[in-house]
DNA sequence: TTGAAAGCGCTAACAA
DNA sequence: TTGTTAGCGCTTTCAA
């Protein structure tokens, strides 16, 4: 009764056709005479006969794959960026690779250059500075890059990140806020970009930043990093953090210390991960829009390996979202 | 200068081997002369060459990919099972095929049966009823179910939650909450259980449950059916909720409404993801150890794929991790 | 220790 | 519309 799997020779043979008009059959290159189409249909239906993908792609050189490496899944916004990518991918019949490089980077570099043969093209999320990217571009694959790439030549999908900031940072400015500090990390490549956001809002008013820096882009970190922050020399209205994480670590830790947000402190974070609507207070954000961004990458992967032109790069615009983590100061 | 992919022909010229000995030195199948071993590194090294993985897949049979099915990516505690059975994955080579199911039955089939082909086995995290699951088995890999498995014959990995539903119901009890409630999510496979345990520690004081039913597994699940939780007929000492997005939707909502938690109500989910930390109240909950169960499913994988006989069931126990969302009672 | 030969399951010209 | 014929890049007997 255990059968072993149905090739198409087995259904070339049991249909009296060569294997050729059944590949044909089976990919819908040609039409087929009603008879043999009949004959086919019923012996493809009886063997359960699927083709071998393994076989299938080793000819055609596509596997109907994508690898995607993201830097920490349990983080939401890098959850979300999967999501959208994987929604994407399944609606165009595309499988996803996920890679979890654990903010690893010598992880990164083996994980891709392996996957990258089992791919038809790779959406990476790194903090690889893209001096160190070479090896990307000559894995020979189409690849779609998040970031704004200065260097290498990959399309990209890049969040408005300075303008997030610059937004984020002139609401705080019209709320009255003045001592304004940054709790970055100065690993990620996007945190230069929402300093520097920051710093052009505050200097258009003459104000000064004050600047920290977090060990990782977690909540634990946010939480390390508070006390060095209220209870520092240079008071602050208002922080801006990295992202939410960092926030919501930030205020949680604030509270022990018998801080009040956004009383004493105003905090605004950037990704706008769910989670943000359920501190206390709810924590202002800027939205990156996580899975467009995904989405926006699958697409124009998909668009580059079936040989469009795709633009070089597609900024997904940052919208502020307010909540009750900042507040108008008097 | 852009030279086409080296194959295993080309190295097997250059160093005037047969490609079957290169084959053997790439596998390191063999032991090989000093003269052919140095020739054929040095070769391998100048051309770039890496094996095929779908040729090697192809003939072989094995892909060295799992295939890994999950309900809702942007989950926390999927997220986590994701990055278990990926950290497991790598640390044996493996790669990791994952499926976004979205909740969607009709798409999880499909979406299984085309990966099965691609993958050495498949990890399935599914609500389809068991009975509707005999395809699942038809696809003839190894493969990994979570949850307690009646009637289909999988190995499998499941979280102890009755045992954590009756554990987090005593610590109610003992803190003289009498009225309990129970927020449920019905279609979920585990659902069953928790009920069941949260009802087994109520009845041993001879107290009834009140069960409300959940939409979806969500944050805003939760909060649309707070109201008819605090203000219906039946007051509450105590909530447990299915999970913790649930939970933490349901407290936003309570706050909102002017409840206070836990003074007016308590609150516990399950799950333990790391958001309830930074809830306020932070959020008593069921810790599942998410990423474990990720872990051990892979592990469990792996050692099947390698003809080890697996035990059929692996349950990975609970812990009740206490925050402020649950308070003693006067 | 090495090589020759026979495929794995499929697709892609090209003929018929 | 259908079939023939070559492989894709690799592994695997089996013989040398």
């Amino acid at each position: 009764m255990k059968k072993t799997i149905a090739t198409i020779r087995d259904v070339a043979a049991a249909a009296g056709v060569s294997n050729a008009t059944v590949s044909k059959f089976v990919n819908g290159t040609q039409r087929f005479s009603p008879a043999v189409e009949a004959r086919l249909t019923s012996v493809i239906e009886q063997l359960g006969y699927r083709s071998n993908p393994m076989a299938q792609s080793m000819i055609t050189g596509r596997t109907k794959a994508i690898g995607l490496s993201v830097l920490d899944i349990t983080n939401p916004h890098y959850a979300s960026v999967v999501k959208g990518a994987s929604r994407v991918a399944q609606d165009h019949g595309y499988t996803l690779l996920l890679v979890d490089t654990e903010e690893t980077p010598e992880r990164e570099r083996h994980l891709l250059e392996t996957l990258s043969r089992r791919v038809d093209g790779l959406i990476v999320y790194t903090r690889t500075p893209e001096a160190e990217l070479d090896w990307l571009m000559a894995l020979g694959r189409p690849a779609v890059y998040f970031g704004r790439p200065q260097r290498i030549n990959l399309p990209s999908v890049a969040s408005d990140d300075e303008l997030g900031a610059f937004m984020v940072t002139r609401h705080l400015l019209s709320q009255g806020h003045q001592r304004v500090g940054y709790m970055g990390f100065s690993r990620s490549l996007r945190d230069r970009e929402r300093m520097a956001g920051v710093r052009e809002a505050l200097a258009a008013q003459g104000l000064e930043l004050t600047v920290f820096n977090a060990e990782a882009p977690s909540a634990s970190a946010g939480e390390k990093l508070c006390s060095s922050i209220v209870l520092g020399r240079q008071p602050l209205d208002a922080l801006v953090c990295f992202n939410d994480l960092l926030a919501l670590g930030f205020m949680k830790a604030a509270q022990v210390l018998g801080f009040k947000v956004p009383d004493d402190i105003s905090v605004v974070g950037f990704d706008n991960i769910q989670f943000g609507h359920f501190s206390c207070p709810g924590l202002t954000s800027v939205d990156l829009h996580s899975e467009r961004m995904g989405a926006a990458a699958m697409r124009k992967l998909l668009a580059t390996i079936d040989g469009q032109e795709a633009e070089p790069l597609t900024v997904i615009d940052a919208q502020l979202v307010l909540r009750a983590s900042t507040a108008v100061r008097n």
